[in-house]
DNA sequence: CTTTATAGTTTCATAATACGAAACACAGTT
DNA sequence: AACTGTGTTTCGTATTATGAAACTATAAAG
């Protein structure tokens, strides 16, 4: 392979991780000739890896239908790697005090590859169900979760951030525009927390605030989410100062001190 | 590669899936020296093979101690896959109720590769911490959750996975003799349910019932476990009385038709 | 019942890739 | 200043992974 072609990435590696995340986007399952067409790789090249990935646990055959589905090992690693997450375990406790307090669902979420991850959830009882899930993805500018981290990079990141990534529209609600953007940033740095209003599901409200570790910088965020129904404007102030609370328990049990 | 050799396995594929696995045992992570000298790999392959997980998201390192680690990805994909898995959204509504009921932690598990795969747990308040952990995998022959599965195997089956496996001592009362074993699964098969009476972790008493699918066939098992403290023997029976009746509801729900 | 189409699986020649040896860069230790 | 160990890069080539072709099995169509 060229080295300046794909810099240096080692090509079976990259094409079964892709056929892994076409399985995980497939509940019921692929056979050989569709992750092939997806993919664009000929299909016993795709047969030799699903077998490689099938030995090792990662792959299996659903018996019912002979698809191919992800296998309970990723499952294993998953979980290991979500329970090692040393800032969930620091923070279970308080976000658990905090659904407590609100009676709505709570979540943690880590920034990785300029997008949050959800790492933890505490659900209310409330019965509304939420969209996020741990493991998945968000992005930034429309999240609250993202946002509360977004709001204190350096302008030219964000602004770098724009424009690799750009602002496409969730909802009515979503910010569009760069500009709009970053003056809504300023606000969310000095009130110290963010509202996604709607930004990015509609009908649902989400009230974040960022978590600082020892060195000070702002490497998680947590949120208070709910339906609009439950959560009226009038009451996010009340709530953020509860969520911003909330967020430096969590930012001193990580070691940062104000 | 020599076709008896290695049974169509790509090489780097399977390699690089042992380095994750690795990872996975290493909460604080580890180097590309470390990686090479555990697996038998040059260190210029072990880096290449990083490089790709790291630029997929499967590895990450750590900034503070420059060592990797699993990436979130990981994550997410197993997210995705425990909750696609149809029974644990099937059966989630009775194991609520079996803890409740109980007040103790409630577990399923599927079969995997002849052992169990814990993919759901339903946690008591009360607050002895329980060794099992989602996605986390445990022998068949000593723990409850296993032995309800293992009791309807075929005996011919049974003796090859004990040949193949073995039957070593975990506690005081792991069975460790193949006729013992027999006898014993016999007994659950007779009655319904598997008992771990400390075979598998001292103090810790576990009620198991097996969980068929529409086909009659024993796919999944549930339990109800705790500390011997508060699992008392003469309690045995009564427990066993709900968790089979929960079993038989999840079985039902799954199309089992008794 | 026969034929056709499609998907999955296997085989094999070879091109391309991944490998490992060697070298380099850097940081920590002596 | 010299040495040691780890991480990273380069390069020649042996080995591997690839894809084309063929085979097998199953389902659908005529």
């Amino acid at each position: 392979m060229g080295v300046g072609q794909r810099g240096n990435i080692v090509q079976s590696l990259d094409r079964a991780l892709s056929i892994l995340e076409e399985l995980s986007r497939h509940d019921s399952g692929l056979g050989v000739t569709d992750i092939s067409s997806v993919l664009g790789l000929h299909k016993s090249t795709v047969y030799r890896l699903l077998h490689t990935l099938m030995i090792r646990g990662y792959v299996e055959k659903i018996v019912s239908t002979e698809k191919y589905r992800l296998g309970l090992k990723i499952i294993e690693l998953g979980q290991k790697r979500l329970e090692s997450t040393e800032i969930r375990s620091e923070a279970r406790h308080y976000l658990v005090k905090l659904m407590e307090e609100t009676n709505e669902t709570v979540h943690l979420c880590v920034l990785d590859n300029r997008e949050v991850v959800y790492i933890d959830k505490v659900e209310s009882s409330n019965t509304v169900r939420m969209y996020s899930r741990i493991g998945r993805r968000a992005p930034l500018y429309c999240t609250g979760v993202g946002k509360a981290i977004l709001a204190f990079w350096p302008e030219e990141e964000i602004k770098k951030y724009v424009k690799e990534k750009g602002l496409s529209r969730k909802t009515d609600n979503t910010i569009t525009e760069l500009n709009q953007l970053l003056k809504h940033l300023e606000e969310v740095r000095q009130k110290g927390y963010a509202v996604d209003n709607e930004e990015h599901d509609p009908g649902i409200r989400c009230v974040a605030a960022p978590v600082q570790d020892y060195t000070g910088n702002v490497v998680a965020s947590i949120s208070v989410s709910g339906p609009t129904t439950r959560i009226a404007e009038d009451q996010v102030k009340l709530l953020a100062a509860k969520v911003k609370k909330c967020a430096l328990n969590i930012s001193k049990q990580l070691g940062y001190n104000p």
